[in-house]
DNA sequence: ACCGGCCCTGAATGCGCTTTCAGTAAGCGC
DNA sequence: GCGCTTACTGAAAGCGCATTCAGGGCCGGT
């Protein structure tokens, strides 16, 4: 026979006679005769009782489920984010769900969506918002029952439309700081590998460097701009399109790490050198670049903190009703990928 | 005044004017009047409702909220694996809830003991089982009522013991064929980069290694074998260590990729050319590694495709009851790492 | 020995929803 | 036009648990 889909907790009420508050009780730690508490804990042990969480919840225990909503997990950059999260997740007790957008709006609505049916205590949302301002609507529209409803929402690299407690890389500041310390090296001739322009960290890395060239009186050319993924393979494609048209640019900045890998991948397999043949430089400093021959200049971001400061900030109640906004990294490291002109 | 917390199903039912249970089938898109259906829409879009998903699974709805458990997030390897949980996950609309145990036993069972209350239709567990087996006893107790109970559990990469649908990489052929390799190019002194000895995947990589050598005549002394965590710190310090022990291998292997790109850094920063010097080997082959200078020899595992194999299974009903078994990768790829000795 | 008060236990209520079950209105054939 | 089937709606039960509200045993005070 079958044995029960599911031990209740009546079931282990009645195994120890006693009533169902009083195993409630017990297994809850609240104050109960030592004696009956032991056969309640006894029987639980026996009948391999695990409490349904939903019923749990449902009767008024807060649950210990949040959310959290990136991009994409197989992204080191997303995924030492997360690990931040879930390390600071981890030592409260809580669980993590983790969903992967795929940098799909939609998708990102849909898993608040569910994130709020599962009543999760609060929403982490890591990773750029979009620039059509219909999206971020539409999710504003989706967060604000649920914020009102008592739920906790941080952003972790996000635009700032969303009126919401946040973590923000210094995205300008680092790529202006970038564009100086290149220029510093004597590169006058640029290229960009640049993202999907939907999404706003492109729009505000990119505007940071071209600003800074331009104080420099240093300009950039559509052409020297080639828009791609996020991803090594954009990163990869981006800068043999670059190299077929005949760029001749001395120093590359990728808006991200990744990128940077795909075309320093691109370079090696055209046979040219970094960073003799031209400059690569990258941003986020993600954990793999310093190990890479040569190690990646980037702009350096604290990714765990990022991650773990998100978390802290939706764990503790904000009383001042203004939300925080916390900014972080933008430092440049230089490493071995940049050189001087001519050098 | 305070919006009310949460909008009910109740409330949308009093607003749109029908009873609840209209409102219930309404929503879930059972037989209605097309114009009742749609006062109750929207009711619903009005009120902003959302329902609640602990009612909803309470009351018999089964939810969608899969767990799955692995050491580490932050690990190409775990994150290339979850990636495709994730990808098929998302492909039939089911959330991911993923937890990160840090290897540590004790958190893994108290996080099925969590899924299990949550009543996660499914359970993942990703990356290799303990050696110890007081814990695996105590995980199968934990699973064993889940199973019971309808719960589907599926494993990658982890030891036999537990009776489930599993998808193994080929540990062990893996590392034997990578002895033969490394043989062929001529190498006879080896030293082997090991993780945690607690670890199934250390015995069965290292053994197959082992054996290999060892129908060749070529013995592995312990004092070849250094032993350090998965990552690429413990790979840098083993492969330190090794150094400053004297090792007169031609050859290292580390057990895992993670490992060998830490070991590549050690070896960089003492001066040491690999593969000039030393040949450097892996296992895994996270997709980072074929970017590196020199791209890394390694032993080939579909990652995605393990993560997308285990969701599948564990999705898919196992009529025969006898457990399902799928052995993937195995392959060696021969990358810049190695070198031929004296070449 | 008696009563007030305290602490512990058990019965009962309700969280929000799905799902029978029964009831009612509409639709059909004769 | 009557009886019957069909189709939809509404009332109500119950999922498993936390918790409130009474009731009952026990203690100390007098």
């Amino acid at each position: 026979m079958q044995p029960r889909a599911h031990v209740t907790l009546e079931d282990v009420a009645k195994a120890a006679d006693v009533s169902l508050a009083t195993a409630s009780r017990a297994l809850n730690g609240m104050r109960v005769t030592p004696q009956l508490r032991d056969r309640v804990l006894a029987a639980a042990e026996k009948l391999a009782y695990t409490p349904n969480a939903h019923a749990r919840a449902l009767a008024g225990a807060s649950h210990r489920t949040v959310g959290v909503i990136c991009h994409d997990v197989t992204d080191p950059y997303f995924a030492a984010i997360a690990g931040g999260v879930m390390r600071v997740a981890g030592a409260n007790d809580l669980l993590v769900m983790l969903a992967s957008t795929f940098r799909d709006p939609e998708r990102e609505i849909a898993y608040v969506s569910m994130l709020r049916a599962e009543r999760a205590p609060a929403i982490l949302l890591i990773g750029s918002g979009f620039e059509d301002a219909r999206w971020e609507r539409a999710l504003e529209a989706e967060l604000k029952p649920y914020l009102d409803g008592g739920g906790r929402v941080a952003v972790v690299s996000r635009h700032r439309s969303l009126k919401v407690d946040s973590v923000l890389p210094e995205n300008r500041a680092g790529a202006a700081a970038m564009a100086r310390a290149l220029l510093d090296l004597g590169h006058r001739r640029f290229a960009v590998l640049s993202g999907p322009p939907a999404l706003t960290t492109v729009a505000d890395r990119l505007g940071g460097f071209r600003e800074e060239l331009a104080k420099a009186g240093v300009a950039l050319a559509p052409a020297d701009i080639v828009e791609a993924p996020f991803t090594r393979d954009g990163g990869y494609g981006a800068m043999t399109e670059l190299l077929t048209r005949g760029s001749t640019a001395t120093c590359v900045f990728a808006l991200t790490d990744v990128m940077a890998i795909g075309a320093c991948a691109a370079l090696r397999d055209q046979g040219l050198s970094v960073p003799n043949d031209i400059s690569v430089a990258g941003f986020d400093d993600i954990p793999i670049v310093r190990d890479l021959t040569p190690p990646l200049t980037t702009v350096a971001l604290p990714l765990q903190t990022l991650g773990e400061k998100a978390m802290e900030l939706a764990l503790t109640e904000n009383n001042g009703r203004r939300r925080r906004l916390l900014r972080m990294g933008g430092e440049v490291v230089l490493r071995g990928s940049t050189a001087k002109v001519g050098s």
